[in-house]
DNA sequence: AAAATCTGTGAAATCCGTGTCTAAACAGTT
DNA sequence: AACTGTTTAGACACGGATTTCACAGATTTT
C-alpha cells in the first residue's frame, strides 16, 4: 500500500506537505507543488488509509442500517435510497438484518456502536413496553439516530420517518364504504407495532366517520406474513361472518389471505373485494392485481437521510411523515347483491 | 469513549496489561489481574476503537459487498445470508449497489477497495470484451474476490459460485418437450451476460438431444426486467409464430411476458405454456403460478462465504456451481390440440 | 548457594495521517 | 538597508491499540 511518505520521498517534500497538498486546497501549498503531489498521488495509486484517517480526526464517515430483512421489498427499496444517498455524502453503509428479533437487533446496535458509525438507521424491532435497554444504550451513545418506522415508546426519543398509516388505512377504507360495503373485516399486524395499531386505528376512524361500528368478530389477528395471512383467512372462512371485504394491515397478508380464499372458490373481487397495504412487486402481479396503499419507499429513503445530515450538523430534526396513497387495481368492487 | 488506557488507570496496571488480558486468554497476564481488568472493562463499557485497532494490525474484519440492487429479489436473499455468515465469521459488511452500470461498479469497487477490505462479493456488471480496467485493478490488489454469478473473460481470474446454468435451463425444456411442446420459443436474457447465454445453451441442449432444431424466428431478445418481458411478448404476438410454449431467461421477463399474454386474452397455460427461471416470490404468487427453475439462493450465499474464507487462510478454491431445480406449477400445459 | 528458567508486567516504538506551531523565503514599503 | 506582512514548507506531537523486548521477582535446576 502506498503511503503519504512513499509519495513525500518522490516529490522530495516533507509528508505534512503532501497531506496538505492531497485535501485542504488553496491552502499553505504553493500550486506547483501541489500539482507535482497529486500526480504522484494519482500515478503510485495512493488511497489514504481510513483506518489511520478516523483514528486521527474521529470521523469514520460510516453508516449503520438495521432492518428486518433485504428480502422484505419495502426495506430493500429503502435501502437502496438511503445506500445512493449516503454515498454521495461520502458515507458507506454497514448493513445489519434483524429478522424481527430483539436479541439479534441488540447484536446488530452494538457492533454498529462499536465500529464507531457516525449514524444509525434503524427500523426498531417491534415489543411492548416504554423500556428497551439497547435503546438507552444507543441514546446515552449520543449517536444520531433516523428510525425507519413508527417511533415507539421504547425509542420515542429518537427522530423518525414514516408514512401516514392512519389516513392511508382511512383511505383504503374509505374506498370500500364507497363501492357499498357495510360489513369489513380487518386483518391485523403484529399489535405490538405502531404502525399495526395505526393502519387499524384509519380502519376505525373511517368507519365511526360513517356512522358504523367495527364489528369485534370482524377483526382477525394476522401477523405479517404470507403464511399468517393465509392462516387468518382460514379462520375468516370457517366463521362464516358474512362480510363482503376484507382489509389486510399488509401486503403480504393479503396475498396469504386470498391464496387461501381462491383455493376455497371465493371469487375476488366479484363474492369478496381485498385491499392490501404497502404495494410491493408481488401485488401489482398478483392473481388478482391488488388494491393497495402505495408506501412511499424510495422518499422515505432519502427523507431519512436528509433528517439525518440534520441530526449530523447538530441541527433539531421534525419526525416526518410522508403522504402514502390509494392504488386502485382488480381486487375491490361493489358488493355482491344479496 | 473510554480507552484502554483509562482501564489501566483505574486498575492500576499498564496499558499493554490491559491490552493483553482483554485479548489473548491465557496468555501473560495473572488470572487475577485479568479478571479485575475485565471487570473494569465491562463496568466502563470498554469498546476497543476499530480505527486504532485497523491502523495497527491491518486488519479491518470488514467485507464488502457489490450486487446490482436489493430490490432484486435473488440478491436480497444471498445478501441475506451472507451478512448472516459474514457476521458468524466476526466481519461486518459494506454494501454497494451497481444498477448493473459498470461506472457504478467502478466506483463501488474503488470505494471498498480505499475501506481497505478483507475481501469482496461481487456480482460483475455483464459487458463485452475480455478485458475490464476495474477487474484488474482490483485483482492486483490481491484483496480476496468471490464472483457471485459467472466468471465471464474479464472476471475470470476469480473465484465464483453459481447455479447451474445449463442443466437447470435444460431440464426446464425437457419439461415443456415431455409434455408434448414442439414449437418452443425462447425469450433471451441480456446477450454479454454468461448466465444469459448458458441458459440459452441449456434449451438448446434439450432440443437437440431430442432430435429437434432451434427455429431462430423463435428467439426473442429480452433483456432482464419485466418490462423487457413485456415488451418481448408484444413482438411476439405480433409475429404470430406458431409456438406452444415460451421459455425465458428469467422469473421477471416471465411475469412481464405473462402479463401482456394474458391482456391479449391469451391463456396460460391453456393456449401457451410458460416457465420461467429463478423462482422469486411474485412468481409463486403470480396470476398463473409459474413453472420455473429454483435458484439456490440461500445456498449460494453460504458457499460465497466459505469459499472467501478459504481465500483468506491463503487456499486454493475451486468454483462451485449449485444445482438448481424445476419446480413444477400451472403455468404449463400439455399443448393445446390443434 | 549460585545459576538458569519462567512469569507477569511495563516502556518504548510503531501503524499512518493530521492539527498546531514555527521558520524560512520572499515581496513590498519606507 | 531595515522592517513588515504574506506565502510556503516542515518539525513535532498526537490519536488508540499492539508488537517487541527488557526487566524484576519467583521458581526451579545444578
Amino acid at each position: 500500500m502506498v503511503r503519504l511518505i512513499d509519495i513525500a520521498e518522490r516529490v522530495g517534500v516533507s509528508v505534512m506537505t503532501v497531506s496538505k497538498a492531497l485535501r485542504d486546497d488553496q491552502l499553505d501549498v504553493a500550486a506547483a507543488t501541489r500539482a507535482r503531489i497529486k500526480a504522484a498521488a494519482k500515478e503510485m495509486g495512493y488511497l489514504p488509509d481510513p483506518g489511520a484517517q478516523s483514528l486521527r480526526t474521529g470521523s469514520t464517515k460510516l453508516f449503520g442500517i438495521v432492518i428486518p430483512t433485504t428480502t422484505n421489498p419495502i426495506f430493500a427499496r429503502m435501502l437502496f435510497a438511503i445506500e445512493e444517498q449516503a454515498h454521495a455524502l461520502g458515507y458507506d453503509l454497514l448493513l445489519c438484518h434483524t429478522h424481527n428479533m430483539v436479541e439479534r437487533e441488540e447484536v446488530c446496535i452494538r457492533r454498529l456502536l462499536a465500529r464507531r458509525v457516525e449514524g444509525i438507521f434503524v427500523s426498531p424491532v417491534y415489543r411492548m413496553g416504554n423500556d428497551a435497554r439497547i435503546y438507552r444504550e444507543l441514546f446515552s451513545s449520543k449517536t444520531p439516530v433516523v428510525l425507519l418506522g413508527s417511533p415507539a415508546a421504547f425509542c420515542s426519543q429518537f427522530a423518525s420517518v414514516q408514512p401516514e398509516e392512519v389516513n392511508a388505512s382511512y383511505a383504503a377504507t374509505r374506498h370500500l364504504l364507497e363501492l357499498g360495503h357495510k360489513r369489513i373485516a380487518y386483518f391485523t399486524g403484529p399489535l405490538p407495532a405502531i404502525w399495526a395499531q395505526e393502519r387499524y386505528e384509519g380502519f376505525r376512524r373511517a368507519h365511526s366517520e360513517a356512522g358504523l361500528d367495527v364489528d369485534d368478530k370482524l377483526v382477525f389477528h394476522a401477523g405479517s406474513t404470507i403464511e399468517d395471512g393465509a392462516k387468518a383467512a382460514l379462520q375468516f372462512a370457517n366463521e362464516k361472518c358474512d362480510a363482503t371485504a376484507i382489509q389486510t394491515a399488509n401486503d403480504l397478508i393479503a396475498i396469504g389471505c386470498a391464496e387461501t380464499l381462491l383455493k376455497q372458490g371465493i371469487k375476488i373481487p366479484k363474492d369478496i373485494s381485498l385491499v392490501g397495504f404497502g404495494n410491493i412487486l408481488v401485488s401489482e402481479h398478483f392473481r388478482v392485481p391488488l388494491t393497495t396503499i402505495r408506501q412511499p419507499k424510495y422518499r422515505m429513503g432519502t427523507a431519512a437521510v436528509e433528517m439525518m445530515t440534520q441530526l449530523l450538523k447538530g441541527e433539531r430534526v421534525e419526525n416526518r411523515r410522508l403522504s402514502a396513497e390509494l392504488v386502485i387495481r382488480d381486487s375491490t368492487a361493489v358488493p355482491r347483491a344479496e
